[in-house]
DNA sequence: GTGAAAGCGCTAACAT
DNA sequence: ATGTTAGCGCTTTCAC
C-alpha cells in the first residue's frame, strides 16, 4: 500500500540507494536523466518518503518539541503560532504538549520528548528548575520563551518589558500628563518588576518626579486594579492618568473611575499592557501595549533551527520589543489612533474574506 | 549515548527480543524473575525506546495530527486542549498544523501527514471538499470537529445548536419574557440557521407566537449586533429580550441599548452564544450558552482512539450539548447565577494557585 | 519461557 | 555517476 525505494528502483531499473539520493534531495550528484526518471516515476506512483526510517538511519525527524504551559492561556496561542510558522518554512513540525505549571507533568513531557522523536524543545511559559537536570541528558537544542520568570537564562527569549512601559508613560506624557499613577503587578514578578522599573526610569527621562504615592500595588486581576484605582482616587491630589502593568487590571480601574462618577478618559486616562482581545471590543477601547508574543515564537524558533542547522552556540537572552496600540482609554486624539483589525473572530474573518465554507 | 535493548541484553545475560517482551510492555509471557530483572536494569540505566524504530517496525505511531484553521482562533484551543487531553489518557501525542482555511495548505498538511508518522487525523475546523478526494488514500482513521460547516459528515463532532438556542429562550421565558427578539448569524452558516431553529421551535413549545418582525440579520460581528439592536428598538411594541446568535453580536446590541439611553438588562434583557472569555469580564456580564469546545475536541479524540485500538467503524455525527451560563445581562436574580472561574488568565492563575515560579 | 533469525525502509560508506 | 554492502533499533515470526 506504501510505495518504497525499492519498488522505484524495480521500476525505473535503478538501484535503491541512486533513487534515494534523488529522492532524499541530497547534493549528492547524479546524472541529471536519471535524476529526472526516477523523479517522474516517483510522481507518478505518488511516493511518499516513510519518516520513521528516515529517522531512524538519520536521527533526524523534523519535529520539535513544544512544551507550554497551557495552550488555553491566552498568550500561548499566538506564541505558538509564531513557532509553527518558522518552523514551518525549514519544513519542521511542532509536537504541542501541556504541562499546566505542573513540575511532575513537565518531567513527563520532557521524557515523552526525550524518547519521541524531536529534534528540539521550545520551552513557552514553562520551565521548573526541578526540571533542568533532566534536561542535561537531552543533548539537542532546546530554547525558552517566557514572560514570567526572573531568571535570567541562555536561549530564552523575553519581551522588552521596561521598553514597553516607557511607551505606555511617554506616551501619557505626550497627552500632557503630569501626575501618572501606575497599578504594579504583584510582588516577584519579573514583568512586573520591569514595567515598573520602565515606568520609573521614563519619568526621569521626562523630567518628571517619581512620586510613591502614585504606585499601587494590583494582583493581575481585575478587582485589584478596581481596587487600587479607588485608592488612588482618594488621593488629595488626584493622578490625572493611570497606567496598569496589565489590561484586566486597567479594566478594573476604568469600572473603578466609571463607579465613582468620573470617565475614562475625559476624567482620567487609563493605559493597560499585554494587548488582550477585549482590549479592542470594550468601550473605552483600552489603550495598551503589546506583548510582541508571535514575534517571540518566531524568533524562538529561529533560535532552534539555527542552532539545529548553522550550529548556532548558546546565545544570550534575547529581548523582543512591543508597541503602542493607541486606542480610546488614554484620551488621545483620533488621529493618533491605532487601526485595529475586524472585531471577527479569526475563523469567521477569513471565511467571510477569503472563502465560502464547503457545503 | 542512547541506550539500546540490545546493551540491557548485554548487562542482564537475556536476548534482546525477551528484554522487548518486557519493555514494550506486550502481554507475551515472561518469567516474573526476568521481567522483574530488566526492569529494574533498565530503570538504572535510563532506558527510552527509540520511537522511530518502533514506528518502523509497527507501523504505530502513538502521533494523531490535529488539521486546525488557524491556533488563534478563539475556539479552537480549547478544542485542541480537548483533543490532547483525552490522547494523553493513550499515550498519543498531538501534531498541530495549520491551515488558515485555505485549500492549497491543507492539500501541504494532508501531504504532510501522510508521510509523517501519524496514526489518524483530526480535522478541527478545517475541510475543503477539494481535499477530501486526498484522504482516500489515507487509510487510517480521520474524525472531524467544526461548527461552520452546515454538510453532514461521518465522523465528525458538532456542537448541538438548536438544543443550545432552546436553553437561552427557555431562560429568558422563565424569566417573564414573552417579547424575545433575536439576531440571526449570516445567511448560509450553518450554526445561525440551527440556532435560528431552535429559536423558533422554544418559542413554539412555551406556547408563544413566531413573530418574524423580532428577527434580524447579523454579521457575527459587533457591528452587525449593534445595527440589528436598533432596528429592534424601533419596532413599536419593542422586544422586552433580545437572543444574540453569538456573544460579539450581543455585546453590540448591549451598546446599542446603552446608546438609546436604556439599561441591559433592566430596560431589555440580553443574551448571547457561545461563552466568549469576554463575557465573563464586561459590565454587564454576559449571559450565554456555551460551545461546548473542550467536549468536542474530547470527544474526537476518543472516536480516533476507539478506531485505532477497538477497530470502530464510521459513527454517525455526534451532537454535542452546550450549557446555559446564566450572569448579568438576563436580569436574573443572583441566586441563579453561575458561579464563575476566577478573572485571571490561566497562566497566572495557575501560578498563584499552585505554586511560584522558578527563581 | 527464551533465543535465533529476519526485516521494517531508509541512508551512509565503500567500492567501482 | 552508480551499485554493493551494511546497519540504524526495534518487534515478530519461528524454533526449541
Amino acid at each position: 500500500m506504501q510505495v518504497t525505494l525499492a519498488e522505484i528502483a524495480e521500476i525505473t531499473g535503478f538501484s535503491v540507494p541512486t533513487v534515494s539520493r534523488v529522492l532524499s534531495k541530497s547534493d549528492y550528484p547524479v546524472n541529471s536523466h536519471t535524476r529526472q526518471q526516477i523523479m517522474e516515476v516517483a510522481e507518478a506512483v505518488g511516493y511518499k518518503p516513510n519518516i520513521s526510517a528516515r529517522s531512524l538511519r538519520t536521527d533526524r525527524t523534523h519535529t520539535v518539541g513544544i512544551i507550554v504551559d497551557d495552550i488555553l492561556s491566552p498568550f500561548v496561542p499566538p506564541i505558538v503560532r509564531g513557532i509553527q510558522d518558522h518552523l514551518k518554512d525549514f519544513d519542521y513540525l511542532g509536537l504541542i504538549i501541556n504541562t499546566d505549571f505542573n513540575p511532575v507533568l513537565e518531567k513527563d513531557a520532557i521524557n515523552t520528548l526525550i524518547n519521541r522523536p524531536v529534534d528540539g524543545i521550545i520551552f513557552v511559559e514553562s520551565l521548573h528548575s526541578a526540571t533542568s537536570e533532566l534536561l542535561t541528558q537531552f543533548n539537542k537544542p532546546y530554547v525558552f520563551v517566557h514572560r514570567l520568570f526572573s531568571s535570567f537564562v541562555k536561549n530564552s527569549v523575553v519581551p522588552d518589558d521596561r521598553y514597553g512601559a516607557g511607551l505606555a508613560v511617554n506616551h501619557l506624557v505626550g497627552l500632557g500628563h503630569h501626575r501618572i499613577a501606575y497599578i504594579n503587578g504583584p510582588e516577584g514578578w519579573h514583568s512586573a518588576t520591569r514595567r515598573f522599573m520602565g515606568y520609573q526610569e521614563a519619568l526621569l527621562a521626562q523630567g518628571l518626579e517619581f512620586e510613591p504615592e502614585l504606585v499601587q500595588p494590583g494582583d493581575w486581576g481585575f478587582e485589584g486594579g478596581y481596587n487600587a484605582a479607588q485608592n488612588l482616587l482618594d488621593i488629595a491630589e488626584k493622578p490625572t492618568a493611570i497606567f496598569a502593568a496589565n489590561d484586566l487590571m486597567a479594566l478594573g480601574a476604568i469600572y473603578a473611575i466609571q463607579d465613582a462618577g468620573l470617565t475614562a478618559p475625559d476624567d482620567i486616562a487609563v493605559v493597560g499592557y499585554d494587548n488582550q482581545e477585549f482590549t479592542r471590543i470594550f468601550r473605552p477601547k483600552i489603550t495598551t501595549v503589546s506583548l510582541p508574543v508571535y514575534e517571540m515564537g518566531k524568533t524562538a524558533a529561529e533560535l532552534v533551527i539555527k542552532q539545529l542547522r548553522e550550529g548556532l552556540q548558546n546565545t544570550d537572552e534575547i529581548k523582543i520589543k512591543g508597541q503602542l496600540f493607541i486606542r480610546e482609554s488614554c484620551g488621545a486624539d483620533k488621529s493618533q489612533m491605532t487601526i485595529d483589525e475586524l472585531d471577527l473572530g479569526t475563523t469567521a474573518r477569513r471565511v467571510v474574506l477569503n472563502m465560502h465554507p464547503t457545503e
